[in-house]
DNA sequence: GAATATTTTTAGGTAAACCTAAATTTTATT
DNA sequence: AATAAAATTTAGGTTTACCTAAAAATATTC
């Protein structure tokens, strides 16, 4: 069956909110996709047609499990890309992103056997996030919010999301990256930053908008 | 400027067949793209409002200087993913062209700047077809078509030309391809057949519908 | 050079994926 | 429970890229 370039990335962005939300919805959806509640609405109905969704009017949709099938394939070829596009192209892990969401829509089954081979079969992506097997199957480390981390206690960064501006400047600067070992010595409820306490370095402060991006193992 | 997907197939059709028949029509362009002349038509208003290429209705068109620019872009980078796909993912030749057709759509100039430093800034594809450098310059290497080719003189097989069917399968057979050293010994007529003969190996006959893919360097 | 054949364009449609504005349904608030 | 607010859908458009069938222009043939 064959599958739009749009018809993919609604999948894929169903398939997001639903593992942070739970539930989707249809603004909510829009809102992910830059789209109008309107055309949403109009996908919502082709998509049901073709069973990747279970939707109802008015009422909150979810992922048939054609669909989780679907939406498992397109983010595993986006982030195999990013994995590609930061080791073999030597891109930075927050440059990537744009690109494989053009790169994802390639579809040749054999070209993702074939690179997935080809990178030893990664189980996570440049940002941390785990890459699903051939079956869908996902290698799960939590990820914890630094935000959350019990204070005092070393963690290590696994996963670092983008956000639009140049966070990844600051964490550079920082030199905060995955697999970093750091631990939260105070956390400000003020303004919500944390001092922070990495090895061989003074301790140092960051506020609470990076903090939120920053994700690790307890 | 954005292209869409469909002018950039255009734009290369038209510079491929510009190539080898010098002149472009309206049907010509639509027998190689699979689409109605109508179509075509309509394309070609979009095409010229774009100034990419030199068109008055009823007429033959051509790409302009910039349409020609464009066209060198999509083939430099149709024939990178090849050679990405052939040399990095095991593909082999005969493979690679259809998954190189969405490939080359992708658009980000840095991702391209960097699979060429990443291939060894390759000159020639898997085909032996000529890569188009960042400036759009070609490496100029006269392909003789073996039916042309002179008898008893020793050449060297330079390009392979896809032909829809499996063609590939008889080429492995003969064990030729490209960089294999033959000469034509002789030419028959009738069927227009000619006798091979390679290092090492006993005369052999290919057909000519086989010869007419083969390319070689005198 | 007129008649015929071929090529190309125009006219009029369709499907996908978007949109705005208006109507409808659901949810929240008094 | 009635009303107000928010979410969602429907109605009616647009643009891109296709299509078929008919008309117009160009080329070929007698
Ligand atoms: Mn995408
Ligand atoms: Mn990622
Ligand atoms: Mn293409
Ligand atoms: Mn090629």
């Amino acid at each position: 069956m064959y599958f739009s370039e749009s018809e993919e990335n609604y999948i894929k962005e169903i398939y997001h909110i639903q593992a942070v939300q739970g539930t989707v919805s249809t603004n909510a959806l829009a809102g992910a996709l830059g789209a109008r509640a309107a055309s949403v609405t109009e996908m919502l109905k082709k998509l049901q047609k073709k069973k990747l969704i279970n939707y109802k009017p008015y009422k909150n949709f979810s992922l048939t499990e054609l669909g989780n099938r679907i939406a498992l394939e397109v983010v595993r070829k986006h982030r195999l890309w990013e994995y590609f596009l930061v080791h073999k192209l030597g891109f930075s892990w927050h440059e990537v992103h744009d690109i494989a969401e053009e790169m994802e829509h390639v579809s040749s089954r054999e070209l993702i056997q074939r690179l997935d081979h080809y990178l030893g079969s990664p189980a996570f992506d440049p940002h941390g996030d785990p890459i699903p097997d051939k079956n869908g199957k996902l290698k799960a480390v939590k990820q914890n919010r630094l935000t959350d981390v019990p204070l005092r206690k070393w963690v290590i960064v696994n996963a670092l999301k983008e956000q639009g501006g140049n966070m990844h400047q600051l964490l550079k600067h920082y030199d905060i990256h995955i697999g970093t070992r750091l631990k939260v010595n105070k956390r400000f409820d003020f303004d919500s930053s944390l001092e922070i306490k990495m090895d061989k370095l003074p301790p140092a402060i960051i506020s609470g908008e990076v903090a939120k991006n920053i994700y690790c193992t307890i």
